[in-house]
DNA sequence: GATGAATGAGGTTTCATTCAT
DNA sequence: GATGAATGAAACCTCATTCAT
């Protein structure tokens, strides 16, 4: 058997795509293992709390991407509103829309709701900073109060579309919905 | 020793809180057995396939009862467009609002929808009920592409909004939500 | 496999029997369930809490035996002082000599001194009835203090004669502590 | 990245810390490597047969250190048989009151009897020599046969006292049981 | 020498399911 | 029908040990 090595930033990018394929309750570690090429064991070398720190990692690194690489065109000044929303849009595209399609957080938020309060936090905060960059555009054309009620209405419709498109396995639910807000900032 | 004799009924009325709250593979036949007042082994007399079984009963007794007590007022001829959407949309509130709160469903779909594809079916019949009774709604004041893209909207909207108000235990989510839709018929 | 019940007290037994024989963390669940025909997980269905519970319920079954069965002869108001003394003795030897030899509170006592903090209280209070025990009986013959003093020393000087009798394989070390203490009485 | 190096010695005496805390199950390669400041693999530099082979080097320390430092007392013709006596008893108090009291040659006596057979003729040897050094020290008062009896009655009732002490973190069972002994040589 | 990643065996525990009573 | 004991597979996790760097 070879040694080699791997970086737990590898193990959390394996991790997502699993977690994002099964849901967190029926991926079982050695899932995780086989798709990094490790032992079960080996898992627990760089994420000592086991499969609960796994989560736990992958959820930060979903954040902190969306935080810097989406999110962020949200409050970009050299862009105007319908600009900003589209690349969200564009960005999330990308995303949702592929082999391993859907929305990791969203899966975590109806599957963790009740049996592992430990992870709400994290995904509160994750869709509260979504919300919050929807609503930064809002607000370009419309009052505050307005603004965050269509972000929220937004990210919802977004979810809610990438649930149906899992469903019955057609972009066009993503697509669809992805029109639908970029005529809210006519 | 309690030796009471319960209907498939029953057990099947107390599956569902239990799934609805805890997902389908986190639910342990124990927790629906003492729902019902029952030991694990018992369920088995009831529904010889198990867990799996006992999901399915769920899921047929949903459906049916969306069937028989929500859309078919879609097709009441004697209530006008804006009612029947109101009427959908107000049994709708009293399903997912509340204390095991959440679209069992919806919940559904993203927990089974690549670990036990013998669900997929089931489920997308019922969606396809939904939109279709929605789409009936729309057809009324639009054509009917835009009759049927404004269903599966509406559809995607909702469970989102659920899936939201899960997550910041916020009712205001499916409200908001269901103002939305509502207004679109208008 | 054959489907036979056993009773939670015949679980009690036999590990009672491995604990003493193999120490708390060198017993393993399976050796338990092998000592009583069972396979590992039925353990389970009568010790929820698993091998901590399962010592639990050892340590209380034999602290009710030497309650019932051995310090009850301490205050037997038809025996002298030398004969209770010879009594206790003699059932001791009985539990310390033979096949499993080794007294198992005191193996526990040095064992889950500090990796298992839960059970002290446990085995404390076993000593403290032991000792208890001895001072009745010495009170019969010297004052208070004294009396406390010689208990103590007893029940110190048994469990190191049951330590170096495991050792080196010699009940003589058990049996010089018992002639040692019937001499305290005269 | 500390990279300094240490002693086999060093580890020697760090080993023996844990190894008396918690026992030899319970105590884990990183345990010891923590308290020597090293990682886990690194001790096995020092000691290619591992765990087993640490705690034999412990046992020979500990014994060399009882011989040379202690028990030779017992044959210094300088002092008196009183005189030797106390020497003993105030070294041993030393080792074994204190923030990690506790004998770790009884502890392993009970913890290894079963299971690690190849530890038991060490600790024999141990004690053997121990009991030899004390009834040398008799032998000034009594006859051979009563020397022998004496010195492992008092083997005995240290550790058993050590035990108690323990149990009840109460330096007086240790304080007493020498006191006790050195009533014998009076 | 020390490191730290990886191994792999083995431990505890969980749980859907079966079945004799 | 219901019970509860038992099964057995599979899950998570631990840890002594190995070894390339």
């Amino acid at each position: 058997m070879p040694r080699q090595k791997v970086s737990p930033h590898f193990i959390v990018k394996q991790s997502l795509k699993v977690f994002k394929r099964k849901g967190y309750a029926d991926t079982r570690m050695e899932d995780i293992a086989n798709a990094c090429g490790l032992l079960k064991g080996s898992l627990y070398h760089h994420f000592k709390g086991g499969k609960k720190d796994l989560l736990k990692a992958v959820i930060n690194n979903v954040h902190e991407y969306y935080r810097k690489e989406v999110f962020i065109h949200a409050y970009d000044s050299k862009l105007g509103a319908k600009q900003k929303l589209q690349v969200l849009v564009d960005l999330s595209e990308n995303q949702f829309i592929g082999s391993d399609g859907g929305c990791l957080m969203g899966n975590l938020v109806l599957e963790t709701a009740s049996a592992y309060p430990e992870f709400t936090d994290m995904l509160r905060a994750f869709f509260t900073d979504w919300i919050a960059a929807m609503q930064h555009i809002f607000e370009e054309k419309h009052p505050t109060a307005t603004a965050n009620t269509l972000a929220k209405e937004s990210v919802a419709l977004i979810e809610g579309a990438v649930m149906m498109m899992r469903l019955f396995d057609d972009e066009q639910f993503l697509k669809q919905a992805h029109q639908q807000i970029l005529q809210k900032i006519d």
